[in-house]
DNA sequence: TACTTTGTCTGCAACGATGTATTTCACCAG
DNA sequence: CTGGTGAAATACATCGTTGCAGACAAAGTA
């Protein structure tokens, strides 16, 4: 059997509730007390059982991270520096891949694996805002960048739109007049995607250049959507300078089918994405993009769910955070 | 307040231990009752609390996995199939991220991570065999694919040897004599690097040619890493005509840096990886690489941990697995 | 009839910590 | 010497489950 606290509270002469205050440095303790405590944990090898103290207190110390999977290395990097900035913090994040199914993002706000953590952090995907908040607890619930937008929701934002024309005005600014976007379809509106097309738009028209709906392409956020609709695109010998991948991702895959098409980038068409994963820097050539912040919001969403976790949730005035973002002019795109 | 299964109990106008029962799936009870206590469940959307379930029973259901980092492509990769392996068992992973170093590593071998998992998935990278050994607790302890071989762990091991053999004969094959070799030291022999060096050298000796220890870079095995390798190799004057990256982010970060500098891939100077990250499908020229079995691994190290979980500990057989690789040409070395 | 067996359900204690209220004690002012 | 004050330590209940032992019918056996 493991050592408990009972224990240590033998083994140094006092009460186990002494114990418990040494431990959670109780102001109020003579130092020749708190020393003998100290001794009888070193000596015993005493590790508080934090199941034990998660439910008695009703904290578990654990913030939720709710995002479509793992392997997409946008999120990975985000969880990593989530995961990071709530360690320094003495919380541990458990992550939950939604796999982008409602489902699963439902079962995620609700159940189960909110009784296992404090908070949530949430990439929504599929959900909308109402069923959020129709599906959400009572506990700290923070979205993160993407999807939603709803003054009821603590969120921290990517400024998708803005950063999505300043990519497109750089595009315009190299010379570049027939620019095809990979990701979006022509109506949208909301979400990423819809907030970076209309910033995407809206670069045009500042630009008076017109735009063109058959050179906005619907496909799956990943590379091999990319891949697909950049050859979709050239086998319907649509005409186009430059493409704007809606993530890096798209962008990446959609370079690689460039390329393998005998296309010269930038030379002939220019390729930029948006996010600035890692990988973005050593593609060849390497990646024009946007960075959205990523350190920043995973530093100040794990900050504002904290805050509300420990804080009084009283105050509910709900907080929006924009991240700020740069632009990362590479070889892809001069 | 939260809904208990005492309310849940006065609802059903049955004893807490029946809900207990059913909730547990109890054999001997009557279906009415069955049905009567559902109800309840459901008219008072009534959840188990699972760390009270935790407390009494000793067990999280939850696995930790101790990685370097998710930043990191292969171990995002790695790490969302483990969590999806681990969920269709019912069990959560709670992720650790060492970030290469040996105090976090043993912290996360020790302590309270421990006490929030019932088993453990350990990436080892700083750690020997004793240390781990030593550091342990007696909970169920898998370790994966990559530094550490000892005939007292359980572990599910990548083909370390074999595979960087297989690759660097494909090289040969395709004519190439002088392969250098990104991230290891010379006289290296344990560990992955030390591993997958020894299976160079035998693919060379095996063909004949002769090892040349001047064309063996140590450097991170990052992008960077591999980038600056490549940078040295060329600026030292060195002779080569294939780069063996010891992991994909190495080869990567070579392959960019050699197109950089003018070098043809695969005509002047091919490259080859190790690992089949997603990334290395869409580079360009895409990467010739070896898939390590990294779905396989996933779900063996999953099954057998579970296994060491749930059976009887007391059988005490080490159970060592091995991963069947697999070569794939791509266009970075034909 | 009396006694076991089987099925169904219940009560109590316990997991290991923390919150609240209370007690003990030392110290100092009056 | 008493009373008041605040520091230091303690007692007890409690968080929401599950393990164990037992109660109590109904059914089977001798």
């Amino acid at each position: 059997m493991a050592v408990t606290m009972n224990d240590v509270a033998k083994a140094a002469g006092v009460s186990l509730k002494t114990v418990s205050n040494v431990i959670n440095n109780y102001e109020f303790i003579r130092p020749a007390t708190k020393q003998r405590v100290l001794d009888a944990i070193d000596e015993l090898g005493y590790e508080t059982n934090l199941t034990a103290r998660s439910l008695r207190s009703g904290k578990t110390k654990m913030l939720g991270l709710v995002l479509a999977d793992l392997s997409i290395p946008y999120y990975a990097e985000l969880a990593s520096d989530i995961m990071k900035a709530a360690w320094s913090r003495g919380y541990r994040v458990l992550v939950e891949q939604s796999g982008n199914e409602a489902e699963h993002e439902k079962a995620a706000l609700q159940g189960q694996f909110r009784s296992l953590t404090d908070g949530l952090l949430f990439i929504p995907l599929t959900l909308g805002a109402q069923q959020i908040i129709d599906a959400a607890g009572k506990k700290p619930l923070v979205l993160l960048g993407e999807f939603v937008q709803d003054p009821r929701l603590d969120m921290v934002l990517i400024q998708n739109h803005e950063a999505a024309a300043a990519v497109t005005t750089h595009l315009l600014a190299g010379g570049r007049r027939r620019i095809a976007v990979l990701g979006a379809d022509d109506g949208e509106t909301t979400g990423s995607a819809g907030l970076r097309l209309s910033g995407y738009k809206a670069a045009l028209a500042d630009a008076g250049v017109e735009y063109d709906p058959a050179l906005v392409v619907r496909c799956e956020w990943r590379r091999d959507g990319g891949a697909g609709a950049v050859a979709r695109l050239l086998d319907s010998g649509a005409d186009f300078d430059a493409v704007f991948g809606l993530n890096d991702a798209l962008a990446l895959g959609a370079l690689h089918e460039l390329l393998v098409r005998g296309k010269r980038v930038p030379e002939e068409i220019a390729v930029a994405g948006f996010d600035d994963i890692e990988e973005a820097r050593f593609a060849s050539p390497s990646l024009t993009t946007v960075a959205p912040g990523r350190a920043e919001i995973a530093e100040r969403a794990v900050e504002l769910l904290i805050e509300r976790i420990e804080g009084n949730m009283a105050a509910p005035e709900v907080r929006q955070l924009q991240a700020a973002f740069e632009l990362r002019v590479r070889k892809s795109a001069t």
